[in-house]
DNA sequence: CCCCGAACCGAGAGCGCTCTCTTTCAGATC
DNA sequence: GATCTGAAAGAGAGCGCTCTCGGTTCGGGG
């Protein structure tokens, strides 16, 4: 009842261990006529190598992590970010037969748990999302040998590859949006400045104005709705006259939206929003949210192959893509 | 440069590899002091067990496959399902401290690739997301002796645990809705009766009628926005007095609505409507879709619990878990 | 004082595989 | 016909761990 070993196949079959591996491993060396005996047994068995021993030997297994590391509370702020990052990957990797071992870091116990699983060999490379730029594990994982690829610039420190989208470029781009449809008073919702992709997208913000002779007009949130709200009521405030709102990311967005109606205001006519990030509910938004797209598909693309090009082979060690302006019904 | 093995361990603790792997794996019978002894020498070479040895002689891999069996073009129609279970399955394992494996297997080609992959002994066990009745996979993964959970009741013809919603009682639930409100005829758009969530909800819908001395009025859909459009329009043309449908899932349901309001219907005024599924997009609908929500997160942890209680230990093998009724507009 | 059992540690086998090294043997060469 | 060559198959070591089994120590009872 207990699964065949390579010894019964090769008992079977009349030959060697040794000359089983070969055949099971496709190598050449075997005269074609006893590589067909071999197969034979292995089918007749229903051999399957067992993978244990045999990353046992080779130090391989086939296998990389893709580990989400993010507060409990945010990690799926975003499912189809989420889902469509897993299903690129899954499929990308599917040609080079490797599977997906999925770890949540939530919280420090998490980390510890992802450090100690990745340093124990079960896997040959990770593949990691973390959005928060202090996060320590970026460092540790690149510490202990394996190839990372993250998504997103990692903090300063830590010097590994990593696949971006262009953010600075999107929210320039979004900004330029603004100016070039006649809004004068353009103001933003920054996203926290602990994460790259909050930074980035103020200085796209910020560089955009400067080529015009606009001055700018921020405000920070968290990138949580009602930070967004909160951030918007208080623009109003500041700044009364403000015809154009750029939001770092869209849930900051529909937070502002919600605040802008609730003070008054009409989306586009008196004031323009743009979002970023292109998440689900920006397309059903009253009025739909003009936004920025980050080419999620091409990123874990990226990601994919990055990690599986050997450093030494490496061009570059990071990939930057560009961001796409979708433009709908709110600027 | 490389890893510390038990041996190096071992040596610099003055013991033998048998006192280690004891300290290590958290067994009793070792004397405090010399406990003490080996945890300093495993800190200070910062040894981590080798999982492939570990596991080549236990026999467990402390590991669990997620299969996720749908066409390509399906997989991921609903992104918040998706990574709610992930996300649930994902903490429930976190406990015991097991690993979650993707694999999804959308191709005949996946599906191979899974069976070889599960039958090598990677992993300790299966979950199995599986809406389609028809699949083979749940027999075949069962046929190989791995404990297996399913996600939705599998075809009739195997024998395995499985974890599901009350397909039957949510749409009883929908139709009886639609009856205490008043409405006097009452038509269903199906989902494809060959998967097990299009049956039983067909049957569910026709039990409350049943009950109430209405007569059934069906259309059939393949759960698809465009065919739940096509189906409105059927009904329509069938029985152009109706005033409620009961959509088998909220995909349809938003293309019935489509289908209505192209037709000059207003909801719920003329026309009720109910979905299933309470996908994301049910809220955004104009208006808010009233539907059926399944309990995800309790489905996933049920399934986790099943999976990791033992055969001979479980007092069922399988488990229903009541859907709930989300009242919103449309309806 | 000796013996016995309990508690603890070490020796060693073996999990199933890969891979190097050696052996074998057919065919080529002189 | 003896020697050489090279390709193909086998022998055997060893990957790092767990676990059984046997040996050692120590305390307490006869």
């Amino acid at each position: 009842m207990k699964r065949p070993t390579l010894e019964a196949v090769a008992a079977r079959a009349g030959v060697s261990r040794a000359t089983v591996s070969r055949v099971v491993n496709g190598q050449s060396t075997v005269t074609p006529e006893i590589r067909d005996t071999v197969l034979r047994a292995v089918s007749e068995l229903g051999y399957v190598p067992n993978s244990a021993a045999r990353s046992l030997v080779t130090q391989r297994t086939d296998s990389i992590a893709l580990v989400i590391s993010e507060p409990a509370t945010r990690v799926f702020s975003d499912d189809r970010l989420f889902s469509m990052v897993v299903r690129t990957v899954s499929s990308e990797l599917e040609s080079s037969d490797k599977q997906i071992v999925l770890m949540l870091a939530s919280s420090p116990r998490g980390h510890e748990r992802v450090e100690r699983y990745i340093s124990s060999g079960h896997v040959d490379g990770v593949l990691l999302l973390s959005m928060h730029g202090a996060d320590p594990l970026p460092a540790a994982l690149n510490r202990m040998g394996v190839p990372v690829v993250s998504y997103g610039r990692p903090a300063v420190a830590v010097a590994l590859p990593y696949v971006d989208n262009d953010n600075v470029g999107g929210a320039g781009a979004a900004v330029r949006h603004l100016l070039s449809t006649g809004r004068r008073r353009i103001a933003t919702i920054a996203g926290p400045q602990d994460m790259i992709g909050g930074q980035d997208r103020l200085t796209g913000y910020r560089d955009a104005l400067r080529n015009s002779d606009r001055r700018s007009i921020v405000a920070v949130g968290d990138f949580t709705r009602a930070s967004g709200a909160d951030a918007m009521r208080q623009l109003l405030e500041d700044d009364p006259a403000l015809d154009a709102v750029f939001a770092a990311n869209d849930e900051m967005a529909i937070g502002a939206l919600r605040a802008l109606r609730r003070a008054g205001r009409r989306v586009p006519d008196d004031v323009a929003l743009v979002g970023f990030d292109d998440i689900e509910a920006a397309a059903y938004t009253d009025p739909p949210l003009t936004t920025v797209r980050q080419p999620i598909t091409e990123q874990a693309t990226a990601m994919v192959r990055l990690l599986l090009t050997p450093a030494k082979d490496r061009t570059t060690d990071h990939i930057i893509l560009p961001s796409e302006l979708v433009i709908r019904e709110s600027a």
